[in-house]
DNA sequence: CGCTCATTGTACCGATAGGTACACGATAGA
DNA sequence: TCTATCGTGTACCTATCGGTACAATGAGCG
């Protein structure tokens, strides 16, 4: 046929793929029924194959949260970047209707493929949690558990959503880590 | 040879390798080996295949946690029931070291073919703890509230000490949500 | 128009997937 | 000791895996 298709194009639907039955689930057979690409154009685009494939999902996805949470968190006033990212995540993860591909990838074998990308990942998101935290007062300490706190009770949270398959876990979980992130007790 | 292998004793077995690498990337191949069993035993004692063989998995593995978490939660003194569950947590996973095979079955396509076991093992717990916090003298809500917020913080700390290879950061959460159980807030 | 080259479908590859068939050997009960 | 059964190793099955080769196609451009 004809160039309709461009890597950045595919990308998204194939990350759709993985995140739906994780790296080792996700056939070749799968991606092209799904992105209507056959191999030949799939091995055009990636050479690498498969395993090239989720690396560009993971970089796509950690460049969505560098733009849209991780940058803002460094750089915006704390208090307004803090919100974005409350918005940023319940509309990312469709409050809890989508699970978060680089923790899918962080519990199996998938995780030592690649494993920069992944702790990268939740460090990044962690380390600039924390600072917006500190540039709104917290001591360097409180700031640290409470990023880490966050981080980690939204991965849970799509956990226990998409297990229970219950609605509104994962909504009634952003409220209860929001109101922890706010100022009323002495950190 | 002989009958040197039960059923019972191969499970813990198997369990380890669906925990390693998923149940996709799991094959008959890699549970020959760690197993020591060929395929001939294999299939005599799980005919089911390999679907059996993870159903036998989760049914142990919920077994276990509601003998030695579920059970006591409900039925002893809530203090020392809960003293109990961090115990028996933080040992079962191994600090951290040790994934949750539910959670991770959760996430991908597996869940669907497993959907009642998976959503049973966190509703029991959440439940369970509930039950015990209530009885403790705390609201009904609140309790609700907390029981899904420690499940949900445990699901979250193994996602993130397996992601970041962080050796810390399970007992650092495990320090936090026990102290969020002990009576000091108004519940 | 004709050249070039990115893009594509198709056929094919060896390896391995999950699963079946079956016959051999040990065992235990009579 | 004879025999029915359990446990096991091995050979084999088809389907699919990830990946390669390559020829046809088409757009862009001089």
């Amino acid at each position: 046929m004809r160039t309709l298709n461009e890597r950045p194009d595919v990308i998204p639907l194939v990350a759709e793929v993985f995140r739906e039955f994780g790296y080792e689930g996700t056939s070749l057979s799968r991606i092209t029924e799904r992105t209507g690409m056959g191999k030949g154009s799939l091995y055009h685009f990636f050479p690498g194959g498969k395993e090239e494939m989720a690396n560009a999902v993971l970089e796509d996805v950690g460049a969505w949260f560098e733009r849209h949470v991780f940058e803002p968190l460094r750089s915006e006033p704390p208090g307004a970047a803090i919100a974005r990212m409350w918005d940023a995540v319940d509309s990312y993860f469709r409050s809890g209707g989508r699970i978060c591909l680089v923790g899918a990838f962080a519990l199996d074998g998938t995780r030592d493929r690649f494993a920069d990308r992944i702790s990268g990942y939740f460090i990044q998101w962690i380390a600039a949690l924390r600072d917006a935290l500190i540039r709104q007062g917290w001591s360097p300490a409180a700031a640290g558990e409470s990023a880490e706190d966050v981080v980690l009770g939204i991965q849970g949270a799509l956990v226990l959503a998409r297990a229970t398959a219950d609605d509104g876990l994962f909504a009634r979980t952003i409220v209860r880590l929001k109101s922890r992130l706010r100022p009323d007790e002495g950190h």
